[in-house]
DNA sequence: AAGTGGTCTAGACCACTAT
DNA sequence: TAGTGGTCTAGACCACTTT
């Protein structure tokens, strides 16, 4: 099983040693030579065992403990993390993709009001009930199919009239894509499942009854005071999202 | 806006000087002395402004890169990343809860029977169309009330004979909350939004066409091998999916 | 007391980018 | 050439756990 040229580190390769650790270990992991609460090698073992100094082994034990494979307890040892379904990260892409490139998709204007705030709306952007608030309806097409329902209350702020630019389409390429120019610092997502409208189905082109998401976010500014609470509405048959759990042999650690 | 007690090192706090200056910068993220596209000072800079050495520093600046606050460049220098939705962290906390405690959750077995395997499941559990699987329907009871029903293919192995171990709910919380025994390295998830047929809803106390997630799911074993197929029901009403992205000024990184 | 992980230093050398 | 990030060393001291 165990293979000198998988097991040693090349320090002529132009892959840094610490990197080489991070894929030797996690390939033992993977393998089954650690099994799930196995204490690895101590680290001062880990050092002789492969010629490195301590602080390259701590560097490589810690990103294996944030990678969620192991988890290191101090007096006691290392030890290997079973397989946890806690946390998953999601991948958004096919989402982003809509609002990468503009020729690959167009949003449609389909109402702007200016609302005052109702109880859930005042709730939500942590405002008063009767406040203004920017209502907006877009729809979102890709190519030639409607792809997403856009609803969106945004703060009316008449010391910041940014009302023209919120309604444009960079506008929301910038919330998903981000630019040096962004106020928002950060949000909540959530999804939900639902069935069409009426409307909805109109719009989109689908059939009333049919599953669809329903992706609610809030976007929050540098002050941590909300300024935008909306959800998107997509047929459940034109988006997914998928997710990886667990130790996969791919990814690198540092981007 | 600069502020002593918040922008130096305390060397007596409990806190770790990386972690307190991670701290640091991303406050100045926040609250915007930072903006998305700016420059961080260098880290020669830091480490004098801070007090600290190089190593401390490059500590700092990876963690921040791997929250994705920040983007370092070799040569050039590092900069605030802008908000991105590329992907999120999605918490499956209440889907785990189910699997957590006996106490709370109970699995009702309603169907048991080994079935060949057609197309789909072949393409899906990689194998001939033909073999032998083990298909598997429960009910998940959170208290008195139906919350999921889960639809699985199981590789039916004759050199393992676990099958009377792989029906239990023990099985089931292995699945969800690992456990030194596990054989199960990794999984796909997938969510996607659908509606209640005739049966599930009558199993799930539900009506048909309401709205519901569908979770569908591939483990593999230490040998790259999927060894489960299937997918749990969930209507919508009784589940969602939370996350956060962007800066948040909470959490800690190394837990 | 011995062994473990946790933090930190004060440099070194390298690769890359800008000027 | 100067400045930047990227890697790495060979220790040090500390807190914690086990024996």
């Amino acid at each position: 099983m165990i293979d000198e040229a998988n097991d040693t580190i090349d320090r002529d390769s132009y892959e840094p040693a610490y990197a080489q650790l991070v894929r030797i270990l996690r390939r033992q992991i993977a393998t089954g030579v650690f099994r799930p609460g196995d204490r690895l090698p101590s680290e001062a073992q880990l050092c002789e065992r492969y010629g490195v100094s301590p602080m390259t082994v701590r560097r490589v034990i810690n990103i294996l403990a944030d990678q969620g494979v192991v988890v290191a307890e101090q007096g006691r040892g290392t030890f290997v993390k079973p397989l946890e379904l806690g946390t998953a990260i999601f991948d958004l892409d096919r989402l982003q993709q809509l609002f990468r490139d503009e020729s690959q998709s167009q949003v449609k204007l389909l109402e702007v009001r200016i609302v005052p705030a109702t109880e859930r709306t005042a709730r939500k952007l942590a405002i008063e009930v009767g406040e203004r608030t920017i209502f907006i309806r877009r729809l979102i097409f890709q190519g030639e199919n409607p792809m997403l329902l856009h609803r969106e209350y945004v703060l009316y702020d008449p010391t910041r009239p940014i009302i023209e630019a919120e309604m444009e389409v960079t506008s929301l390429r910038g919330l998903f894509m981000g630019g040096n120019e962004s106020a928002l610092k950060w949000g909540d997502l959530a999804i939900d499942a639902t069935v069409l409208t009426d409307d909805e189905a109109t719009l989109l082109h689908s059939e009333v009854g049919a599953a669809a998401f329903r992706l609610e976010h809030i976007f929050y500014d540098f002050d941590n005071r909300p300024v935008s609470w909306g959800w998107f509405i997509c047929p459940g048959d034109r988006l997914r999202f998928t997710a990886k759990v667990g130790i996969h042999d791919q990814e690198t650690n540092n981007p």
